[in-house]
DNA sequence: TTGTTAATGATAATGATAATCATTATCAAA
DNA sequence: TTTGATAATGATTATCATTATCATTAACAA
């Protein structure tokens, strides 16, 4: 089964139409591991598909987000990024940022030890603040290895 | 001695001159504990300080960021905000942040495993990219005691 | 095939931040 | 203490990322 089928199924549930604009920028971002902005993506796509909207990108990216099919980065400076999620389920992975160049690498092989910290941590935030932690975030900051 | 001396004092070894913007920012953040953007400072500070220019209040963060006296906090969405830092010392905390009303919790007694596994963690991140790890950012996202 | 209506793309608007530049204030040295 | 070099300020404009508006076009259920 393509992958154009199965998102397409995936996004009907959502009530969506499915078009040109989504399945490029979706189709894009599943094929690179970088990290776009919508600038990077509006510029690679306009070659395969001329006369698409900047509009279109930002408005497209924030659905794709909000329904899953994304991740939105934000490191600080500069404009946001985005990279595909695989699966809604709870593949989990953390950035390291070169400080230097900006470039974003992910990094994922830490988990047994981080979930039992992070839960930890979770229930200590719960019980000392009452704040229900949904989700988490960590960042490694640094220098890649062609800028150190 | 006043905490203005020896703000002053640490300032001026970064050959910069002690002003009374520099002063009153400082000052403000140092007397909160909440984490203030560009424009709330300008709004607040406008009132003891009338004629305040915007620019000098982004030009000042960003210096005293630099001098290590503020940290920048950004969660994505929204302006960067500012929080006062005590010590130059590894003073380490993390942020809680509400994605109901986007306010920001701090959080900081998690540390001796913290220590431990984000060691390993920049052991390993050091072996497996050749990437070399300065700082790490932690976030938990959730719903604050107001929203849940 | 068609009608409804959501999505698009062009454009203007917004919000946050940075750049420019003439004026003013700080502070080291006289 | 004054003074002079020059760093900092504040007004303004520019830039950059993103959102809002709206007429036109396309998706898809019937």
């Amino acid at each position: 089964m393509s992958e154009t089928y199965k998102w397409r199924h995936r996004f009907r549930k959502h009530v969506s139409r499915w078009t040109l604009p989504r399945e490029s920028i979706l189709d894009l971002l599943s094929r690179t591991s970088k990290h776009l902005s919508a600038k990077e993506i509006y510029i690679d796509l306009s070659e395969a598909y001329p006369g698409i909207g900047q509009s279109t990108i930002y408005r497209t990216l924030n659905l794709l987000v909000q329904t899953g099919f994304l991740n939105k980065i934000d490191i600080g400076d500069g404009p946001s990024r985005y990279e595909y999620r695989p699966s809604l389920k709870k593949e989990h992975h953390h950035h390291l940022v070169c400080t230097k160049c900006r470039q974003i690498i992910d990094y994922s092989d830490f988990s047994e030890e981080e979930d039992q910290l992070i839960k930890k941590a979770e229930k200590n935030i719960a019980g000392k603040y009452n704040f229900q932690v949904q989700d988490h975030n960590i960042e490694f900051y640094g220098l890649c290895k062609n800028c150190r």
